[in-house]
DNA sequence: ATGAAAGCGCTAACAC
DNA sequence: GTGTTAGCGCTTTCAT
């Protein structure tokens, strides 16, 4: 069906070796010009695709490259797999894309599937703070690297956003309106962005004098809209925050639910500031304020550093921090004076 | 690096043809059990992996699937894609997911690196009415199937939801709360939803006795917020419906955008309904009234009938449409009497 | 029941 | 500059 190396050659009467040296950039220097014309005529004339099984048989190379997500339908994600497939098909990788539904056991079997695969490389979105199937799979030198979330323990490649930034600019915000009782609603401390934030955020508060009390701290077991409700109702059912700052935009989005559901309203009784910018954001009732992550620029930086491993060589530790920006909008304003 | 089923087959002190048989449950059976548990053993040993570059070479499949949509990042597609890849891995099928950007040209593009990848079978989300490169893609022998767009011309399985159904709910909805300026602003004409819901439209209002003048339609170039809100502006500008019913979500938020830049209250001014039910939709202000379509559900049933055709043999020209729902929120409501 | 051997389509080391 | 050859890891006849 497919027109295989074989027949172009015949086609362009010479050998498969040759053909092969003449569709190949690297080594059609060593074939006269006049075959490579011959042979590249032939191949366009049968519509000639290399068959990329039999190339990578040889060569030990897929040109395909994972991208772990822990759920394509979180908004956050699309964008960076974009950035990231944009660049890498550039580069003539093909991305399979593994979505492990935030769990762990289906991270390990989605990475080892593709390394079943044979993938040349990985990129991983779903990392845990403490993840044995990414370090292992480092330790075995597969080229991987990190996106938007980081990992701890071996050097791992990472491109994420700068959370002590961003927290720190939610926290300025909030404090500079002249909120003190701050609660803020954690996503998950085995998460990188759940433990950053988390600690920026009291080493904030801690230097703006806001107040550090437990009871305004409730930690989201997920980045879920759910358990965003959840943890507003347990923090409003033990105290009375003036502001509120999300873990990210979905916890935000619980707490609007919770904050409408007691009467509260936002931003006159209760301010909130999420995290991320997901699309629609600026279209809920109030527009959230939020901190705004380049999602596209992460996914892009890092398929460009893995590019780099693939072709060139293996980075040194590198680590990029994209910069955020604070959202103002209107779910943030001063406190009502007592 | 890897072990080899030569590897396999030395340390069970058998010949590679006897693993290769041992190994593949459709051969097991011509072979002794105990020679199964000893290869078996050894390749759990080994932590064993099939290279499948190699089978695939041998077998002329590859096991992979392309996904084509046409935008990752509407909401719309990622539950597609999950719900396919959740049928298709169950299936032993990995799956290769190509963003068209929206783009014509880019999936002939996308559809063509996927083929060269050699891919077992197709699913195309991105599918225009009049498409040529998956007609032709068709027309050589390539298991294709569609989802959530059709395309005509040849008889290509499908799965879709029903447009015909959602636009009549919708436009009995308004009908019955007592609108007839009822404003549509279709997707384009070239889509199958575009078009197919703009045909039912006219059929139901003029059933129903609603008012089809001109000037109460215009279509929109995309499924864009932008696009929503030009479209929303073009009829604004010309007449004064007391209800819209958007081509989609997205254009439904254009359209709330407009309707509060012109101080048009939602629903007490004008009426408006979505379709789709995205994520958030009922988060918007006022929440959005819309069709809900079973994205998750087209991926799954999508998948499957690729999946028989991949395995048992072709379908029959299956169509399957799936029924939808309009969810009734906030954003609509009757008319104020003049 | 198992071993032997050929070959899928391609690349690369080695001739000439 | 081009032909020859071997072999990537696997499946699958064909013998035995």
């Amino acid at each position: 069906m497919n027109a295989t190396l074989k027949d172009v050659a015949e086609r362009a009467g010479v050998h498969p070796g040759t053909a092969s040296r003449a569709l190949n950039p690297a080594t059609q220097g060593l074939v006269s010009e006049a075959t490579v014309r011959a042979v590249q005529q032939a191949a366009k004339a049968l519509a000639y695709r290399p068959n990329p099984m039999a190339r990578g048989l040889k060569t030990n190379k897929t040109m395909m490259v994972g991208i772990v997500v822990p759920d394509l339908s979180n908004p956050l994600f699309p964008p960076i797999v974009r950035g990231a497939e944009e660049v890498l098909s550039r580069g003539g990788y093909t991305s399979i894309i593994a979505d492990t539904d935030n769990d762990a056991r289906r991270e390990v079997d989605s990475i080892a599937a593709l390394r079943a695969r044979q993938v040349d490389g990985l990129l991983v979105a779903s990392a845990h703070r403490e993840d044995d199937a990414v370090t292992s799979t480092v330790a075995e030198g597969v080229p991987l690297v990190l996106v938007n979330r980081r990992a701890e323990g071996a050097a791992i490649p990472t491109v994420a956003s700068d959370d002590r930034s961003g927290i720190e600019q939610a926290v300025r915000h909030l404090v500079g309106l002249g909120h003190t009782a701050i609660a803020h609603l954690p996503g998950p401390a085995w998460l990188s962005t759940g433990f950053e934030r988390a600690r920026a955020f009291r080493h904030y508060m801690a230097e703006l004098g806001g107040d550090l009390s437990a009871e305004l701290s409730e930690e989201c077991g997920t980045y879920s809209v759910a358990e965003g409700a959840r943890a507003a109702r347990a923090v409003l059912d033990r105290t009375s925050p003036t502001a509120v700052l999300a873990g990210n935009d979905q916890i935000a989005v619980g707490v609007l639910d919770v904050l409408r559901e007691r009467g509260l309203r936002c931003p006159e009784d209760v301010s909130l500031v999420g995290y991320n910018d997901m699309t629609f954001m600026d279209k809920l009732s109030p527009p959230l304020t939020t901190v705004r992550v380049p999602h596209a620029a992460i996914g892009v930086e890092a398929a460009q550093i893995l590019l780099r491993w693939l072709t060139v060589g293996p980075p040194g530790a590198s680590t990029v921090t994209l910069p955020v920006e604070l959202v103002v909008r209107g779910s943030t304003a001063r406190p009502r004076t007592r």
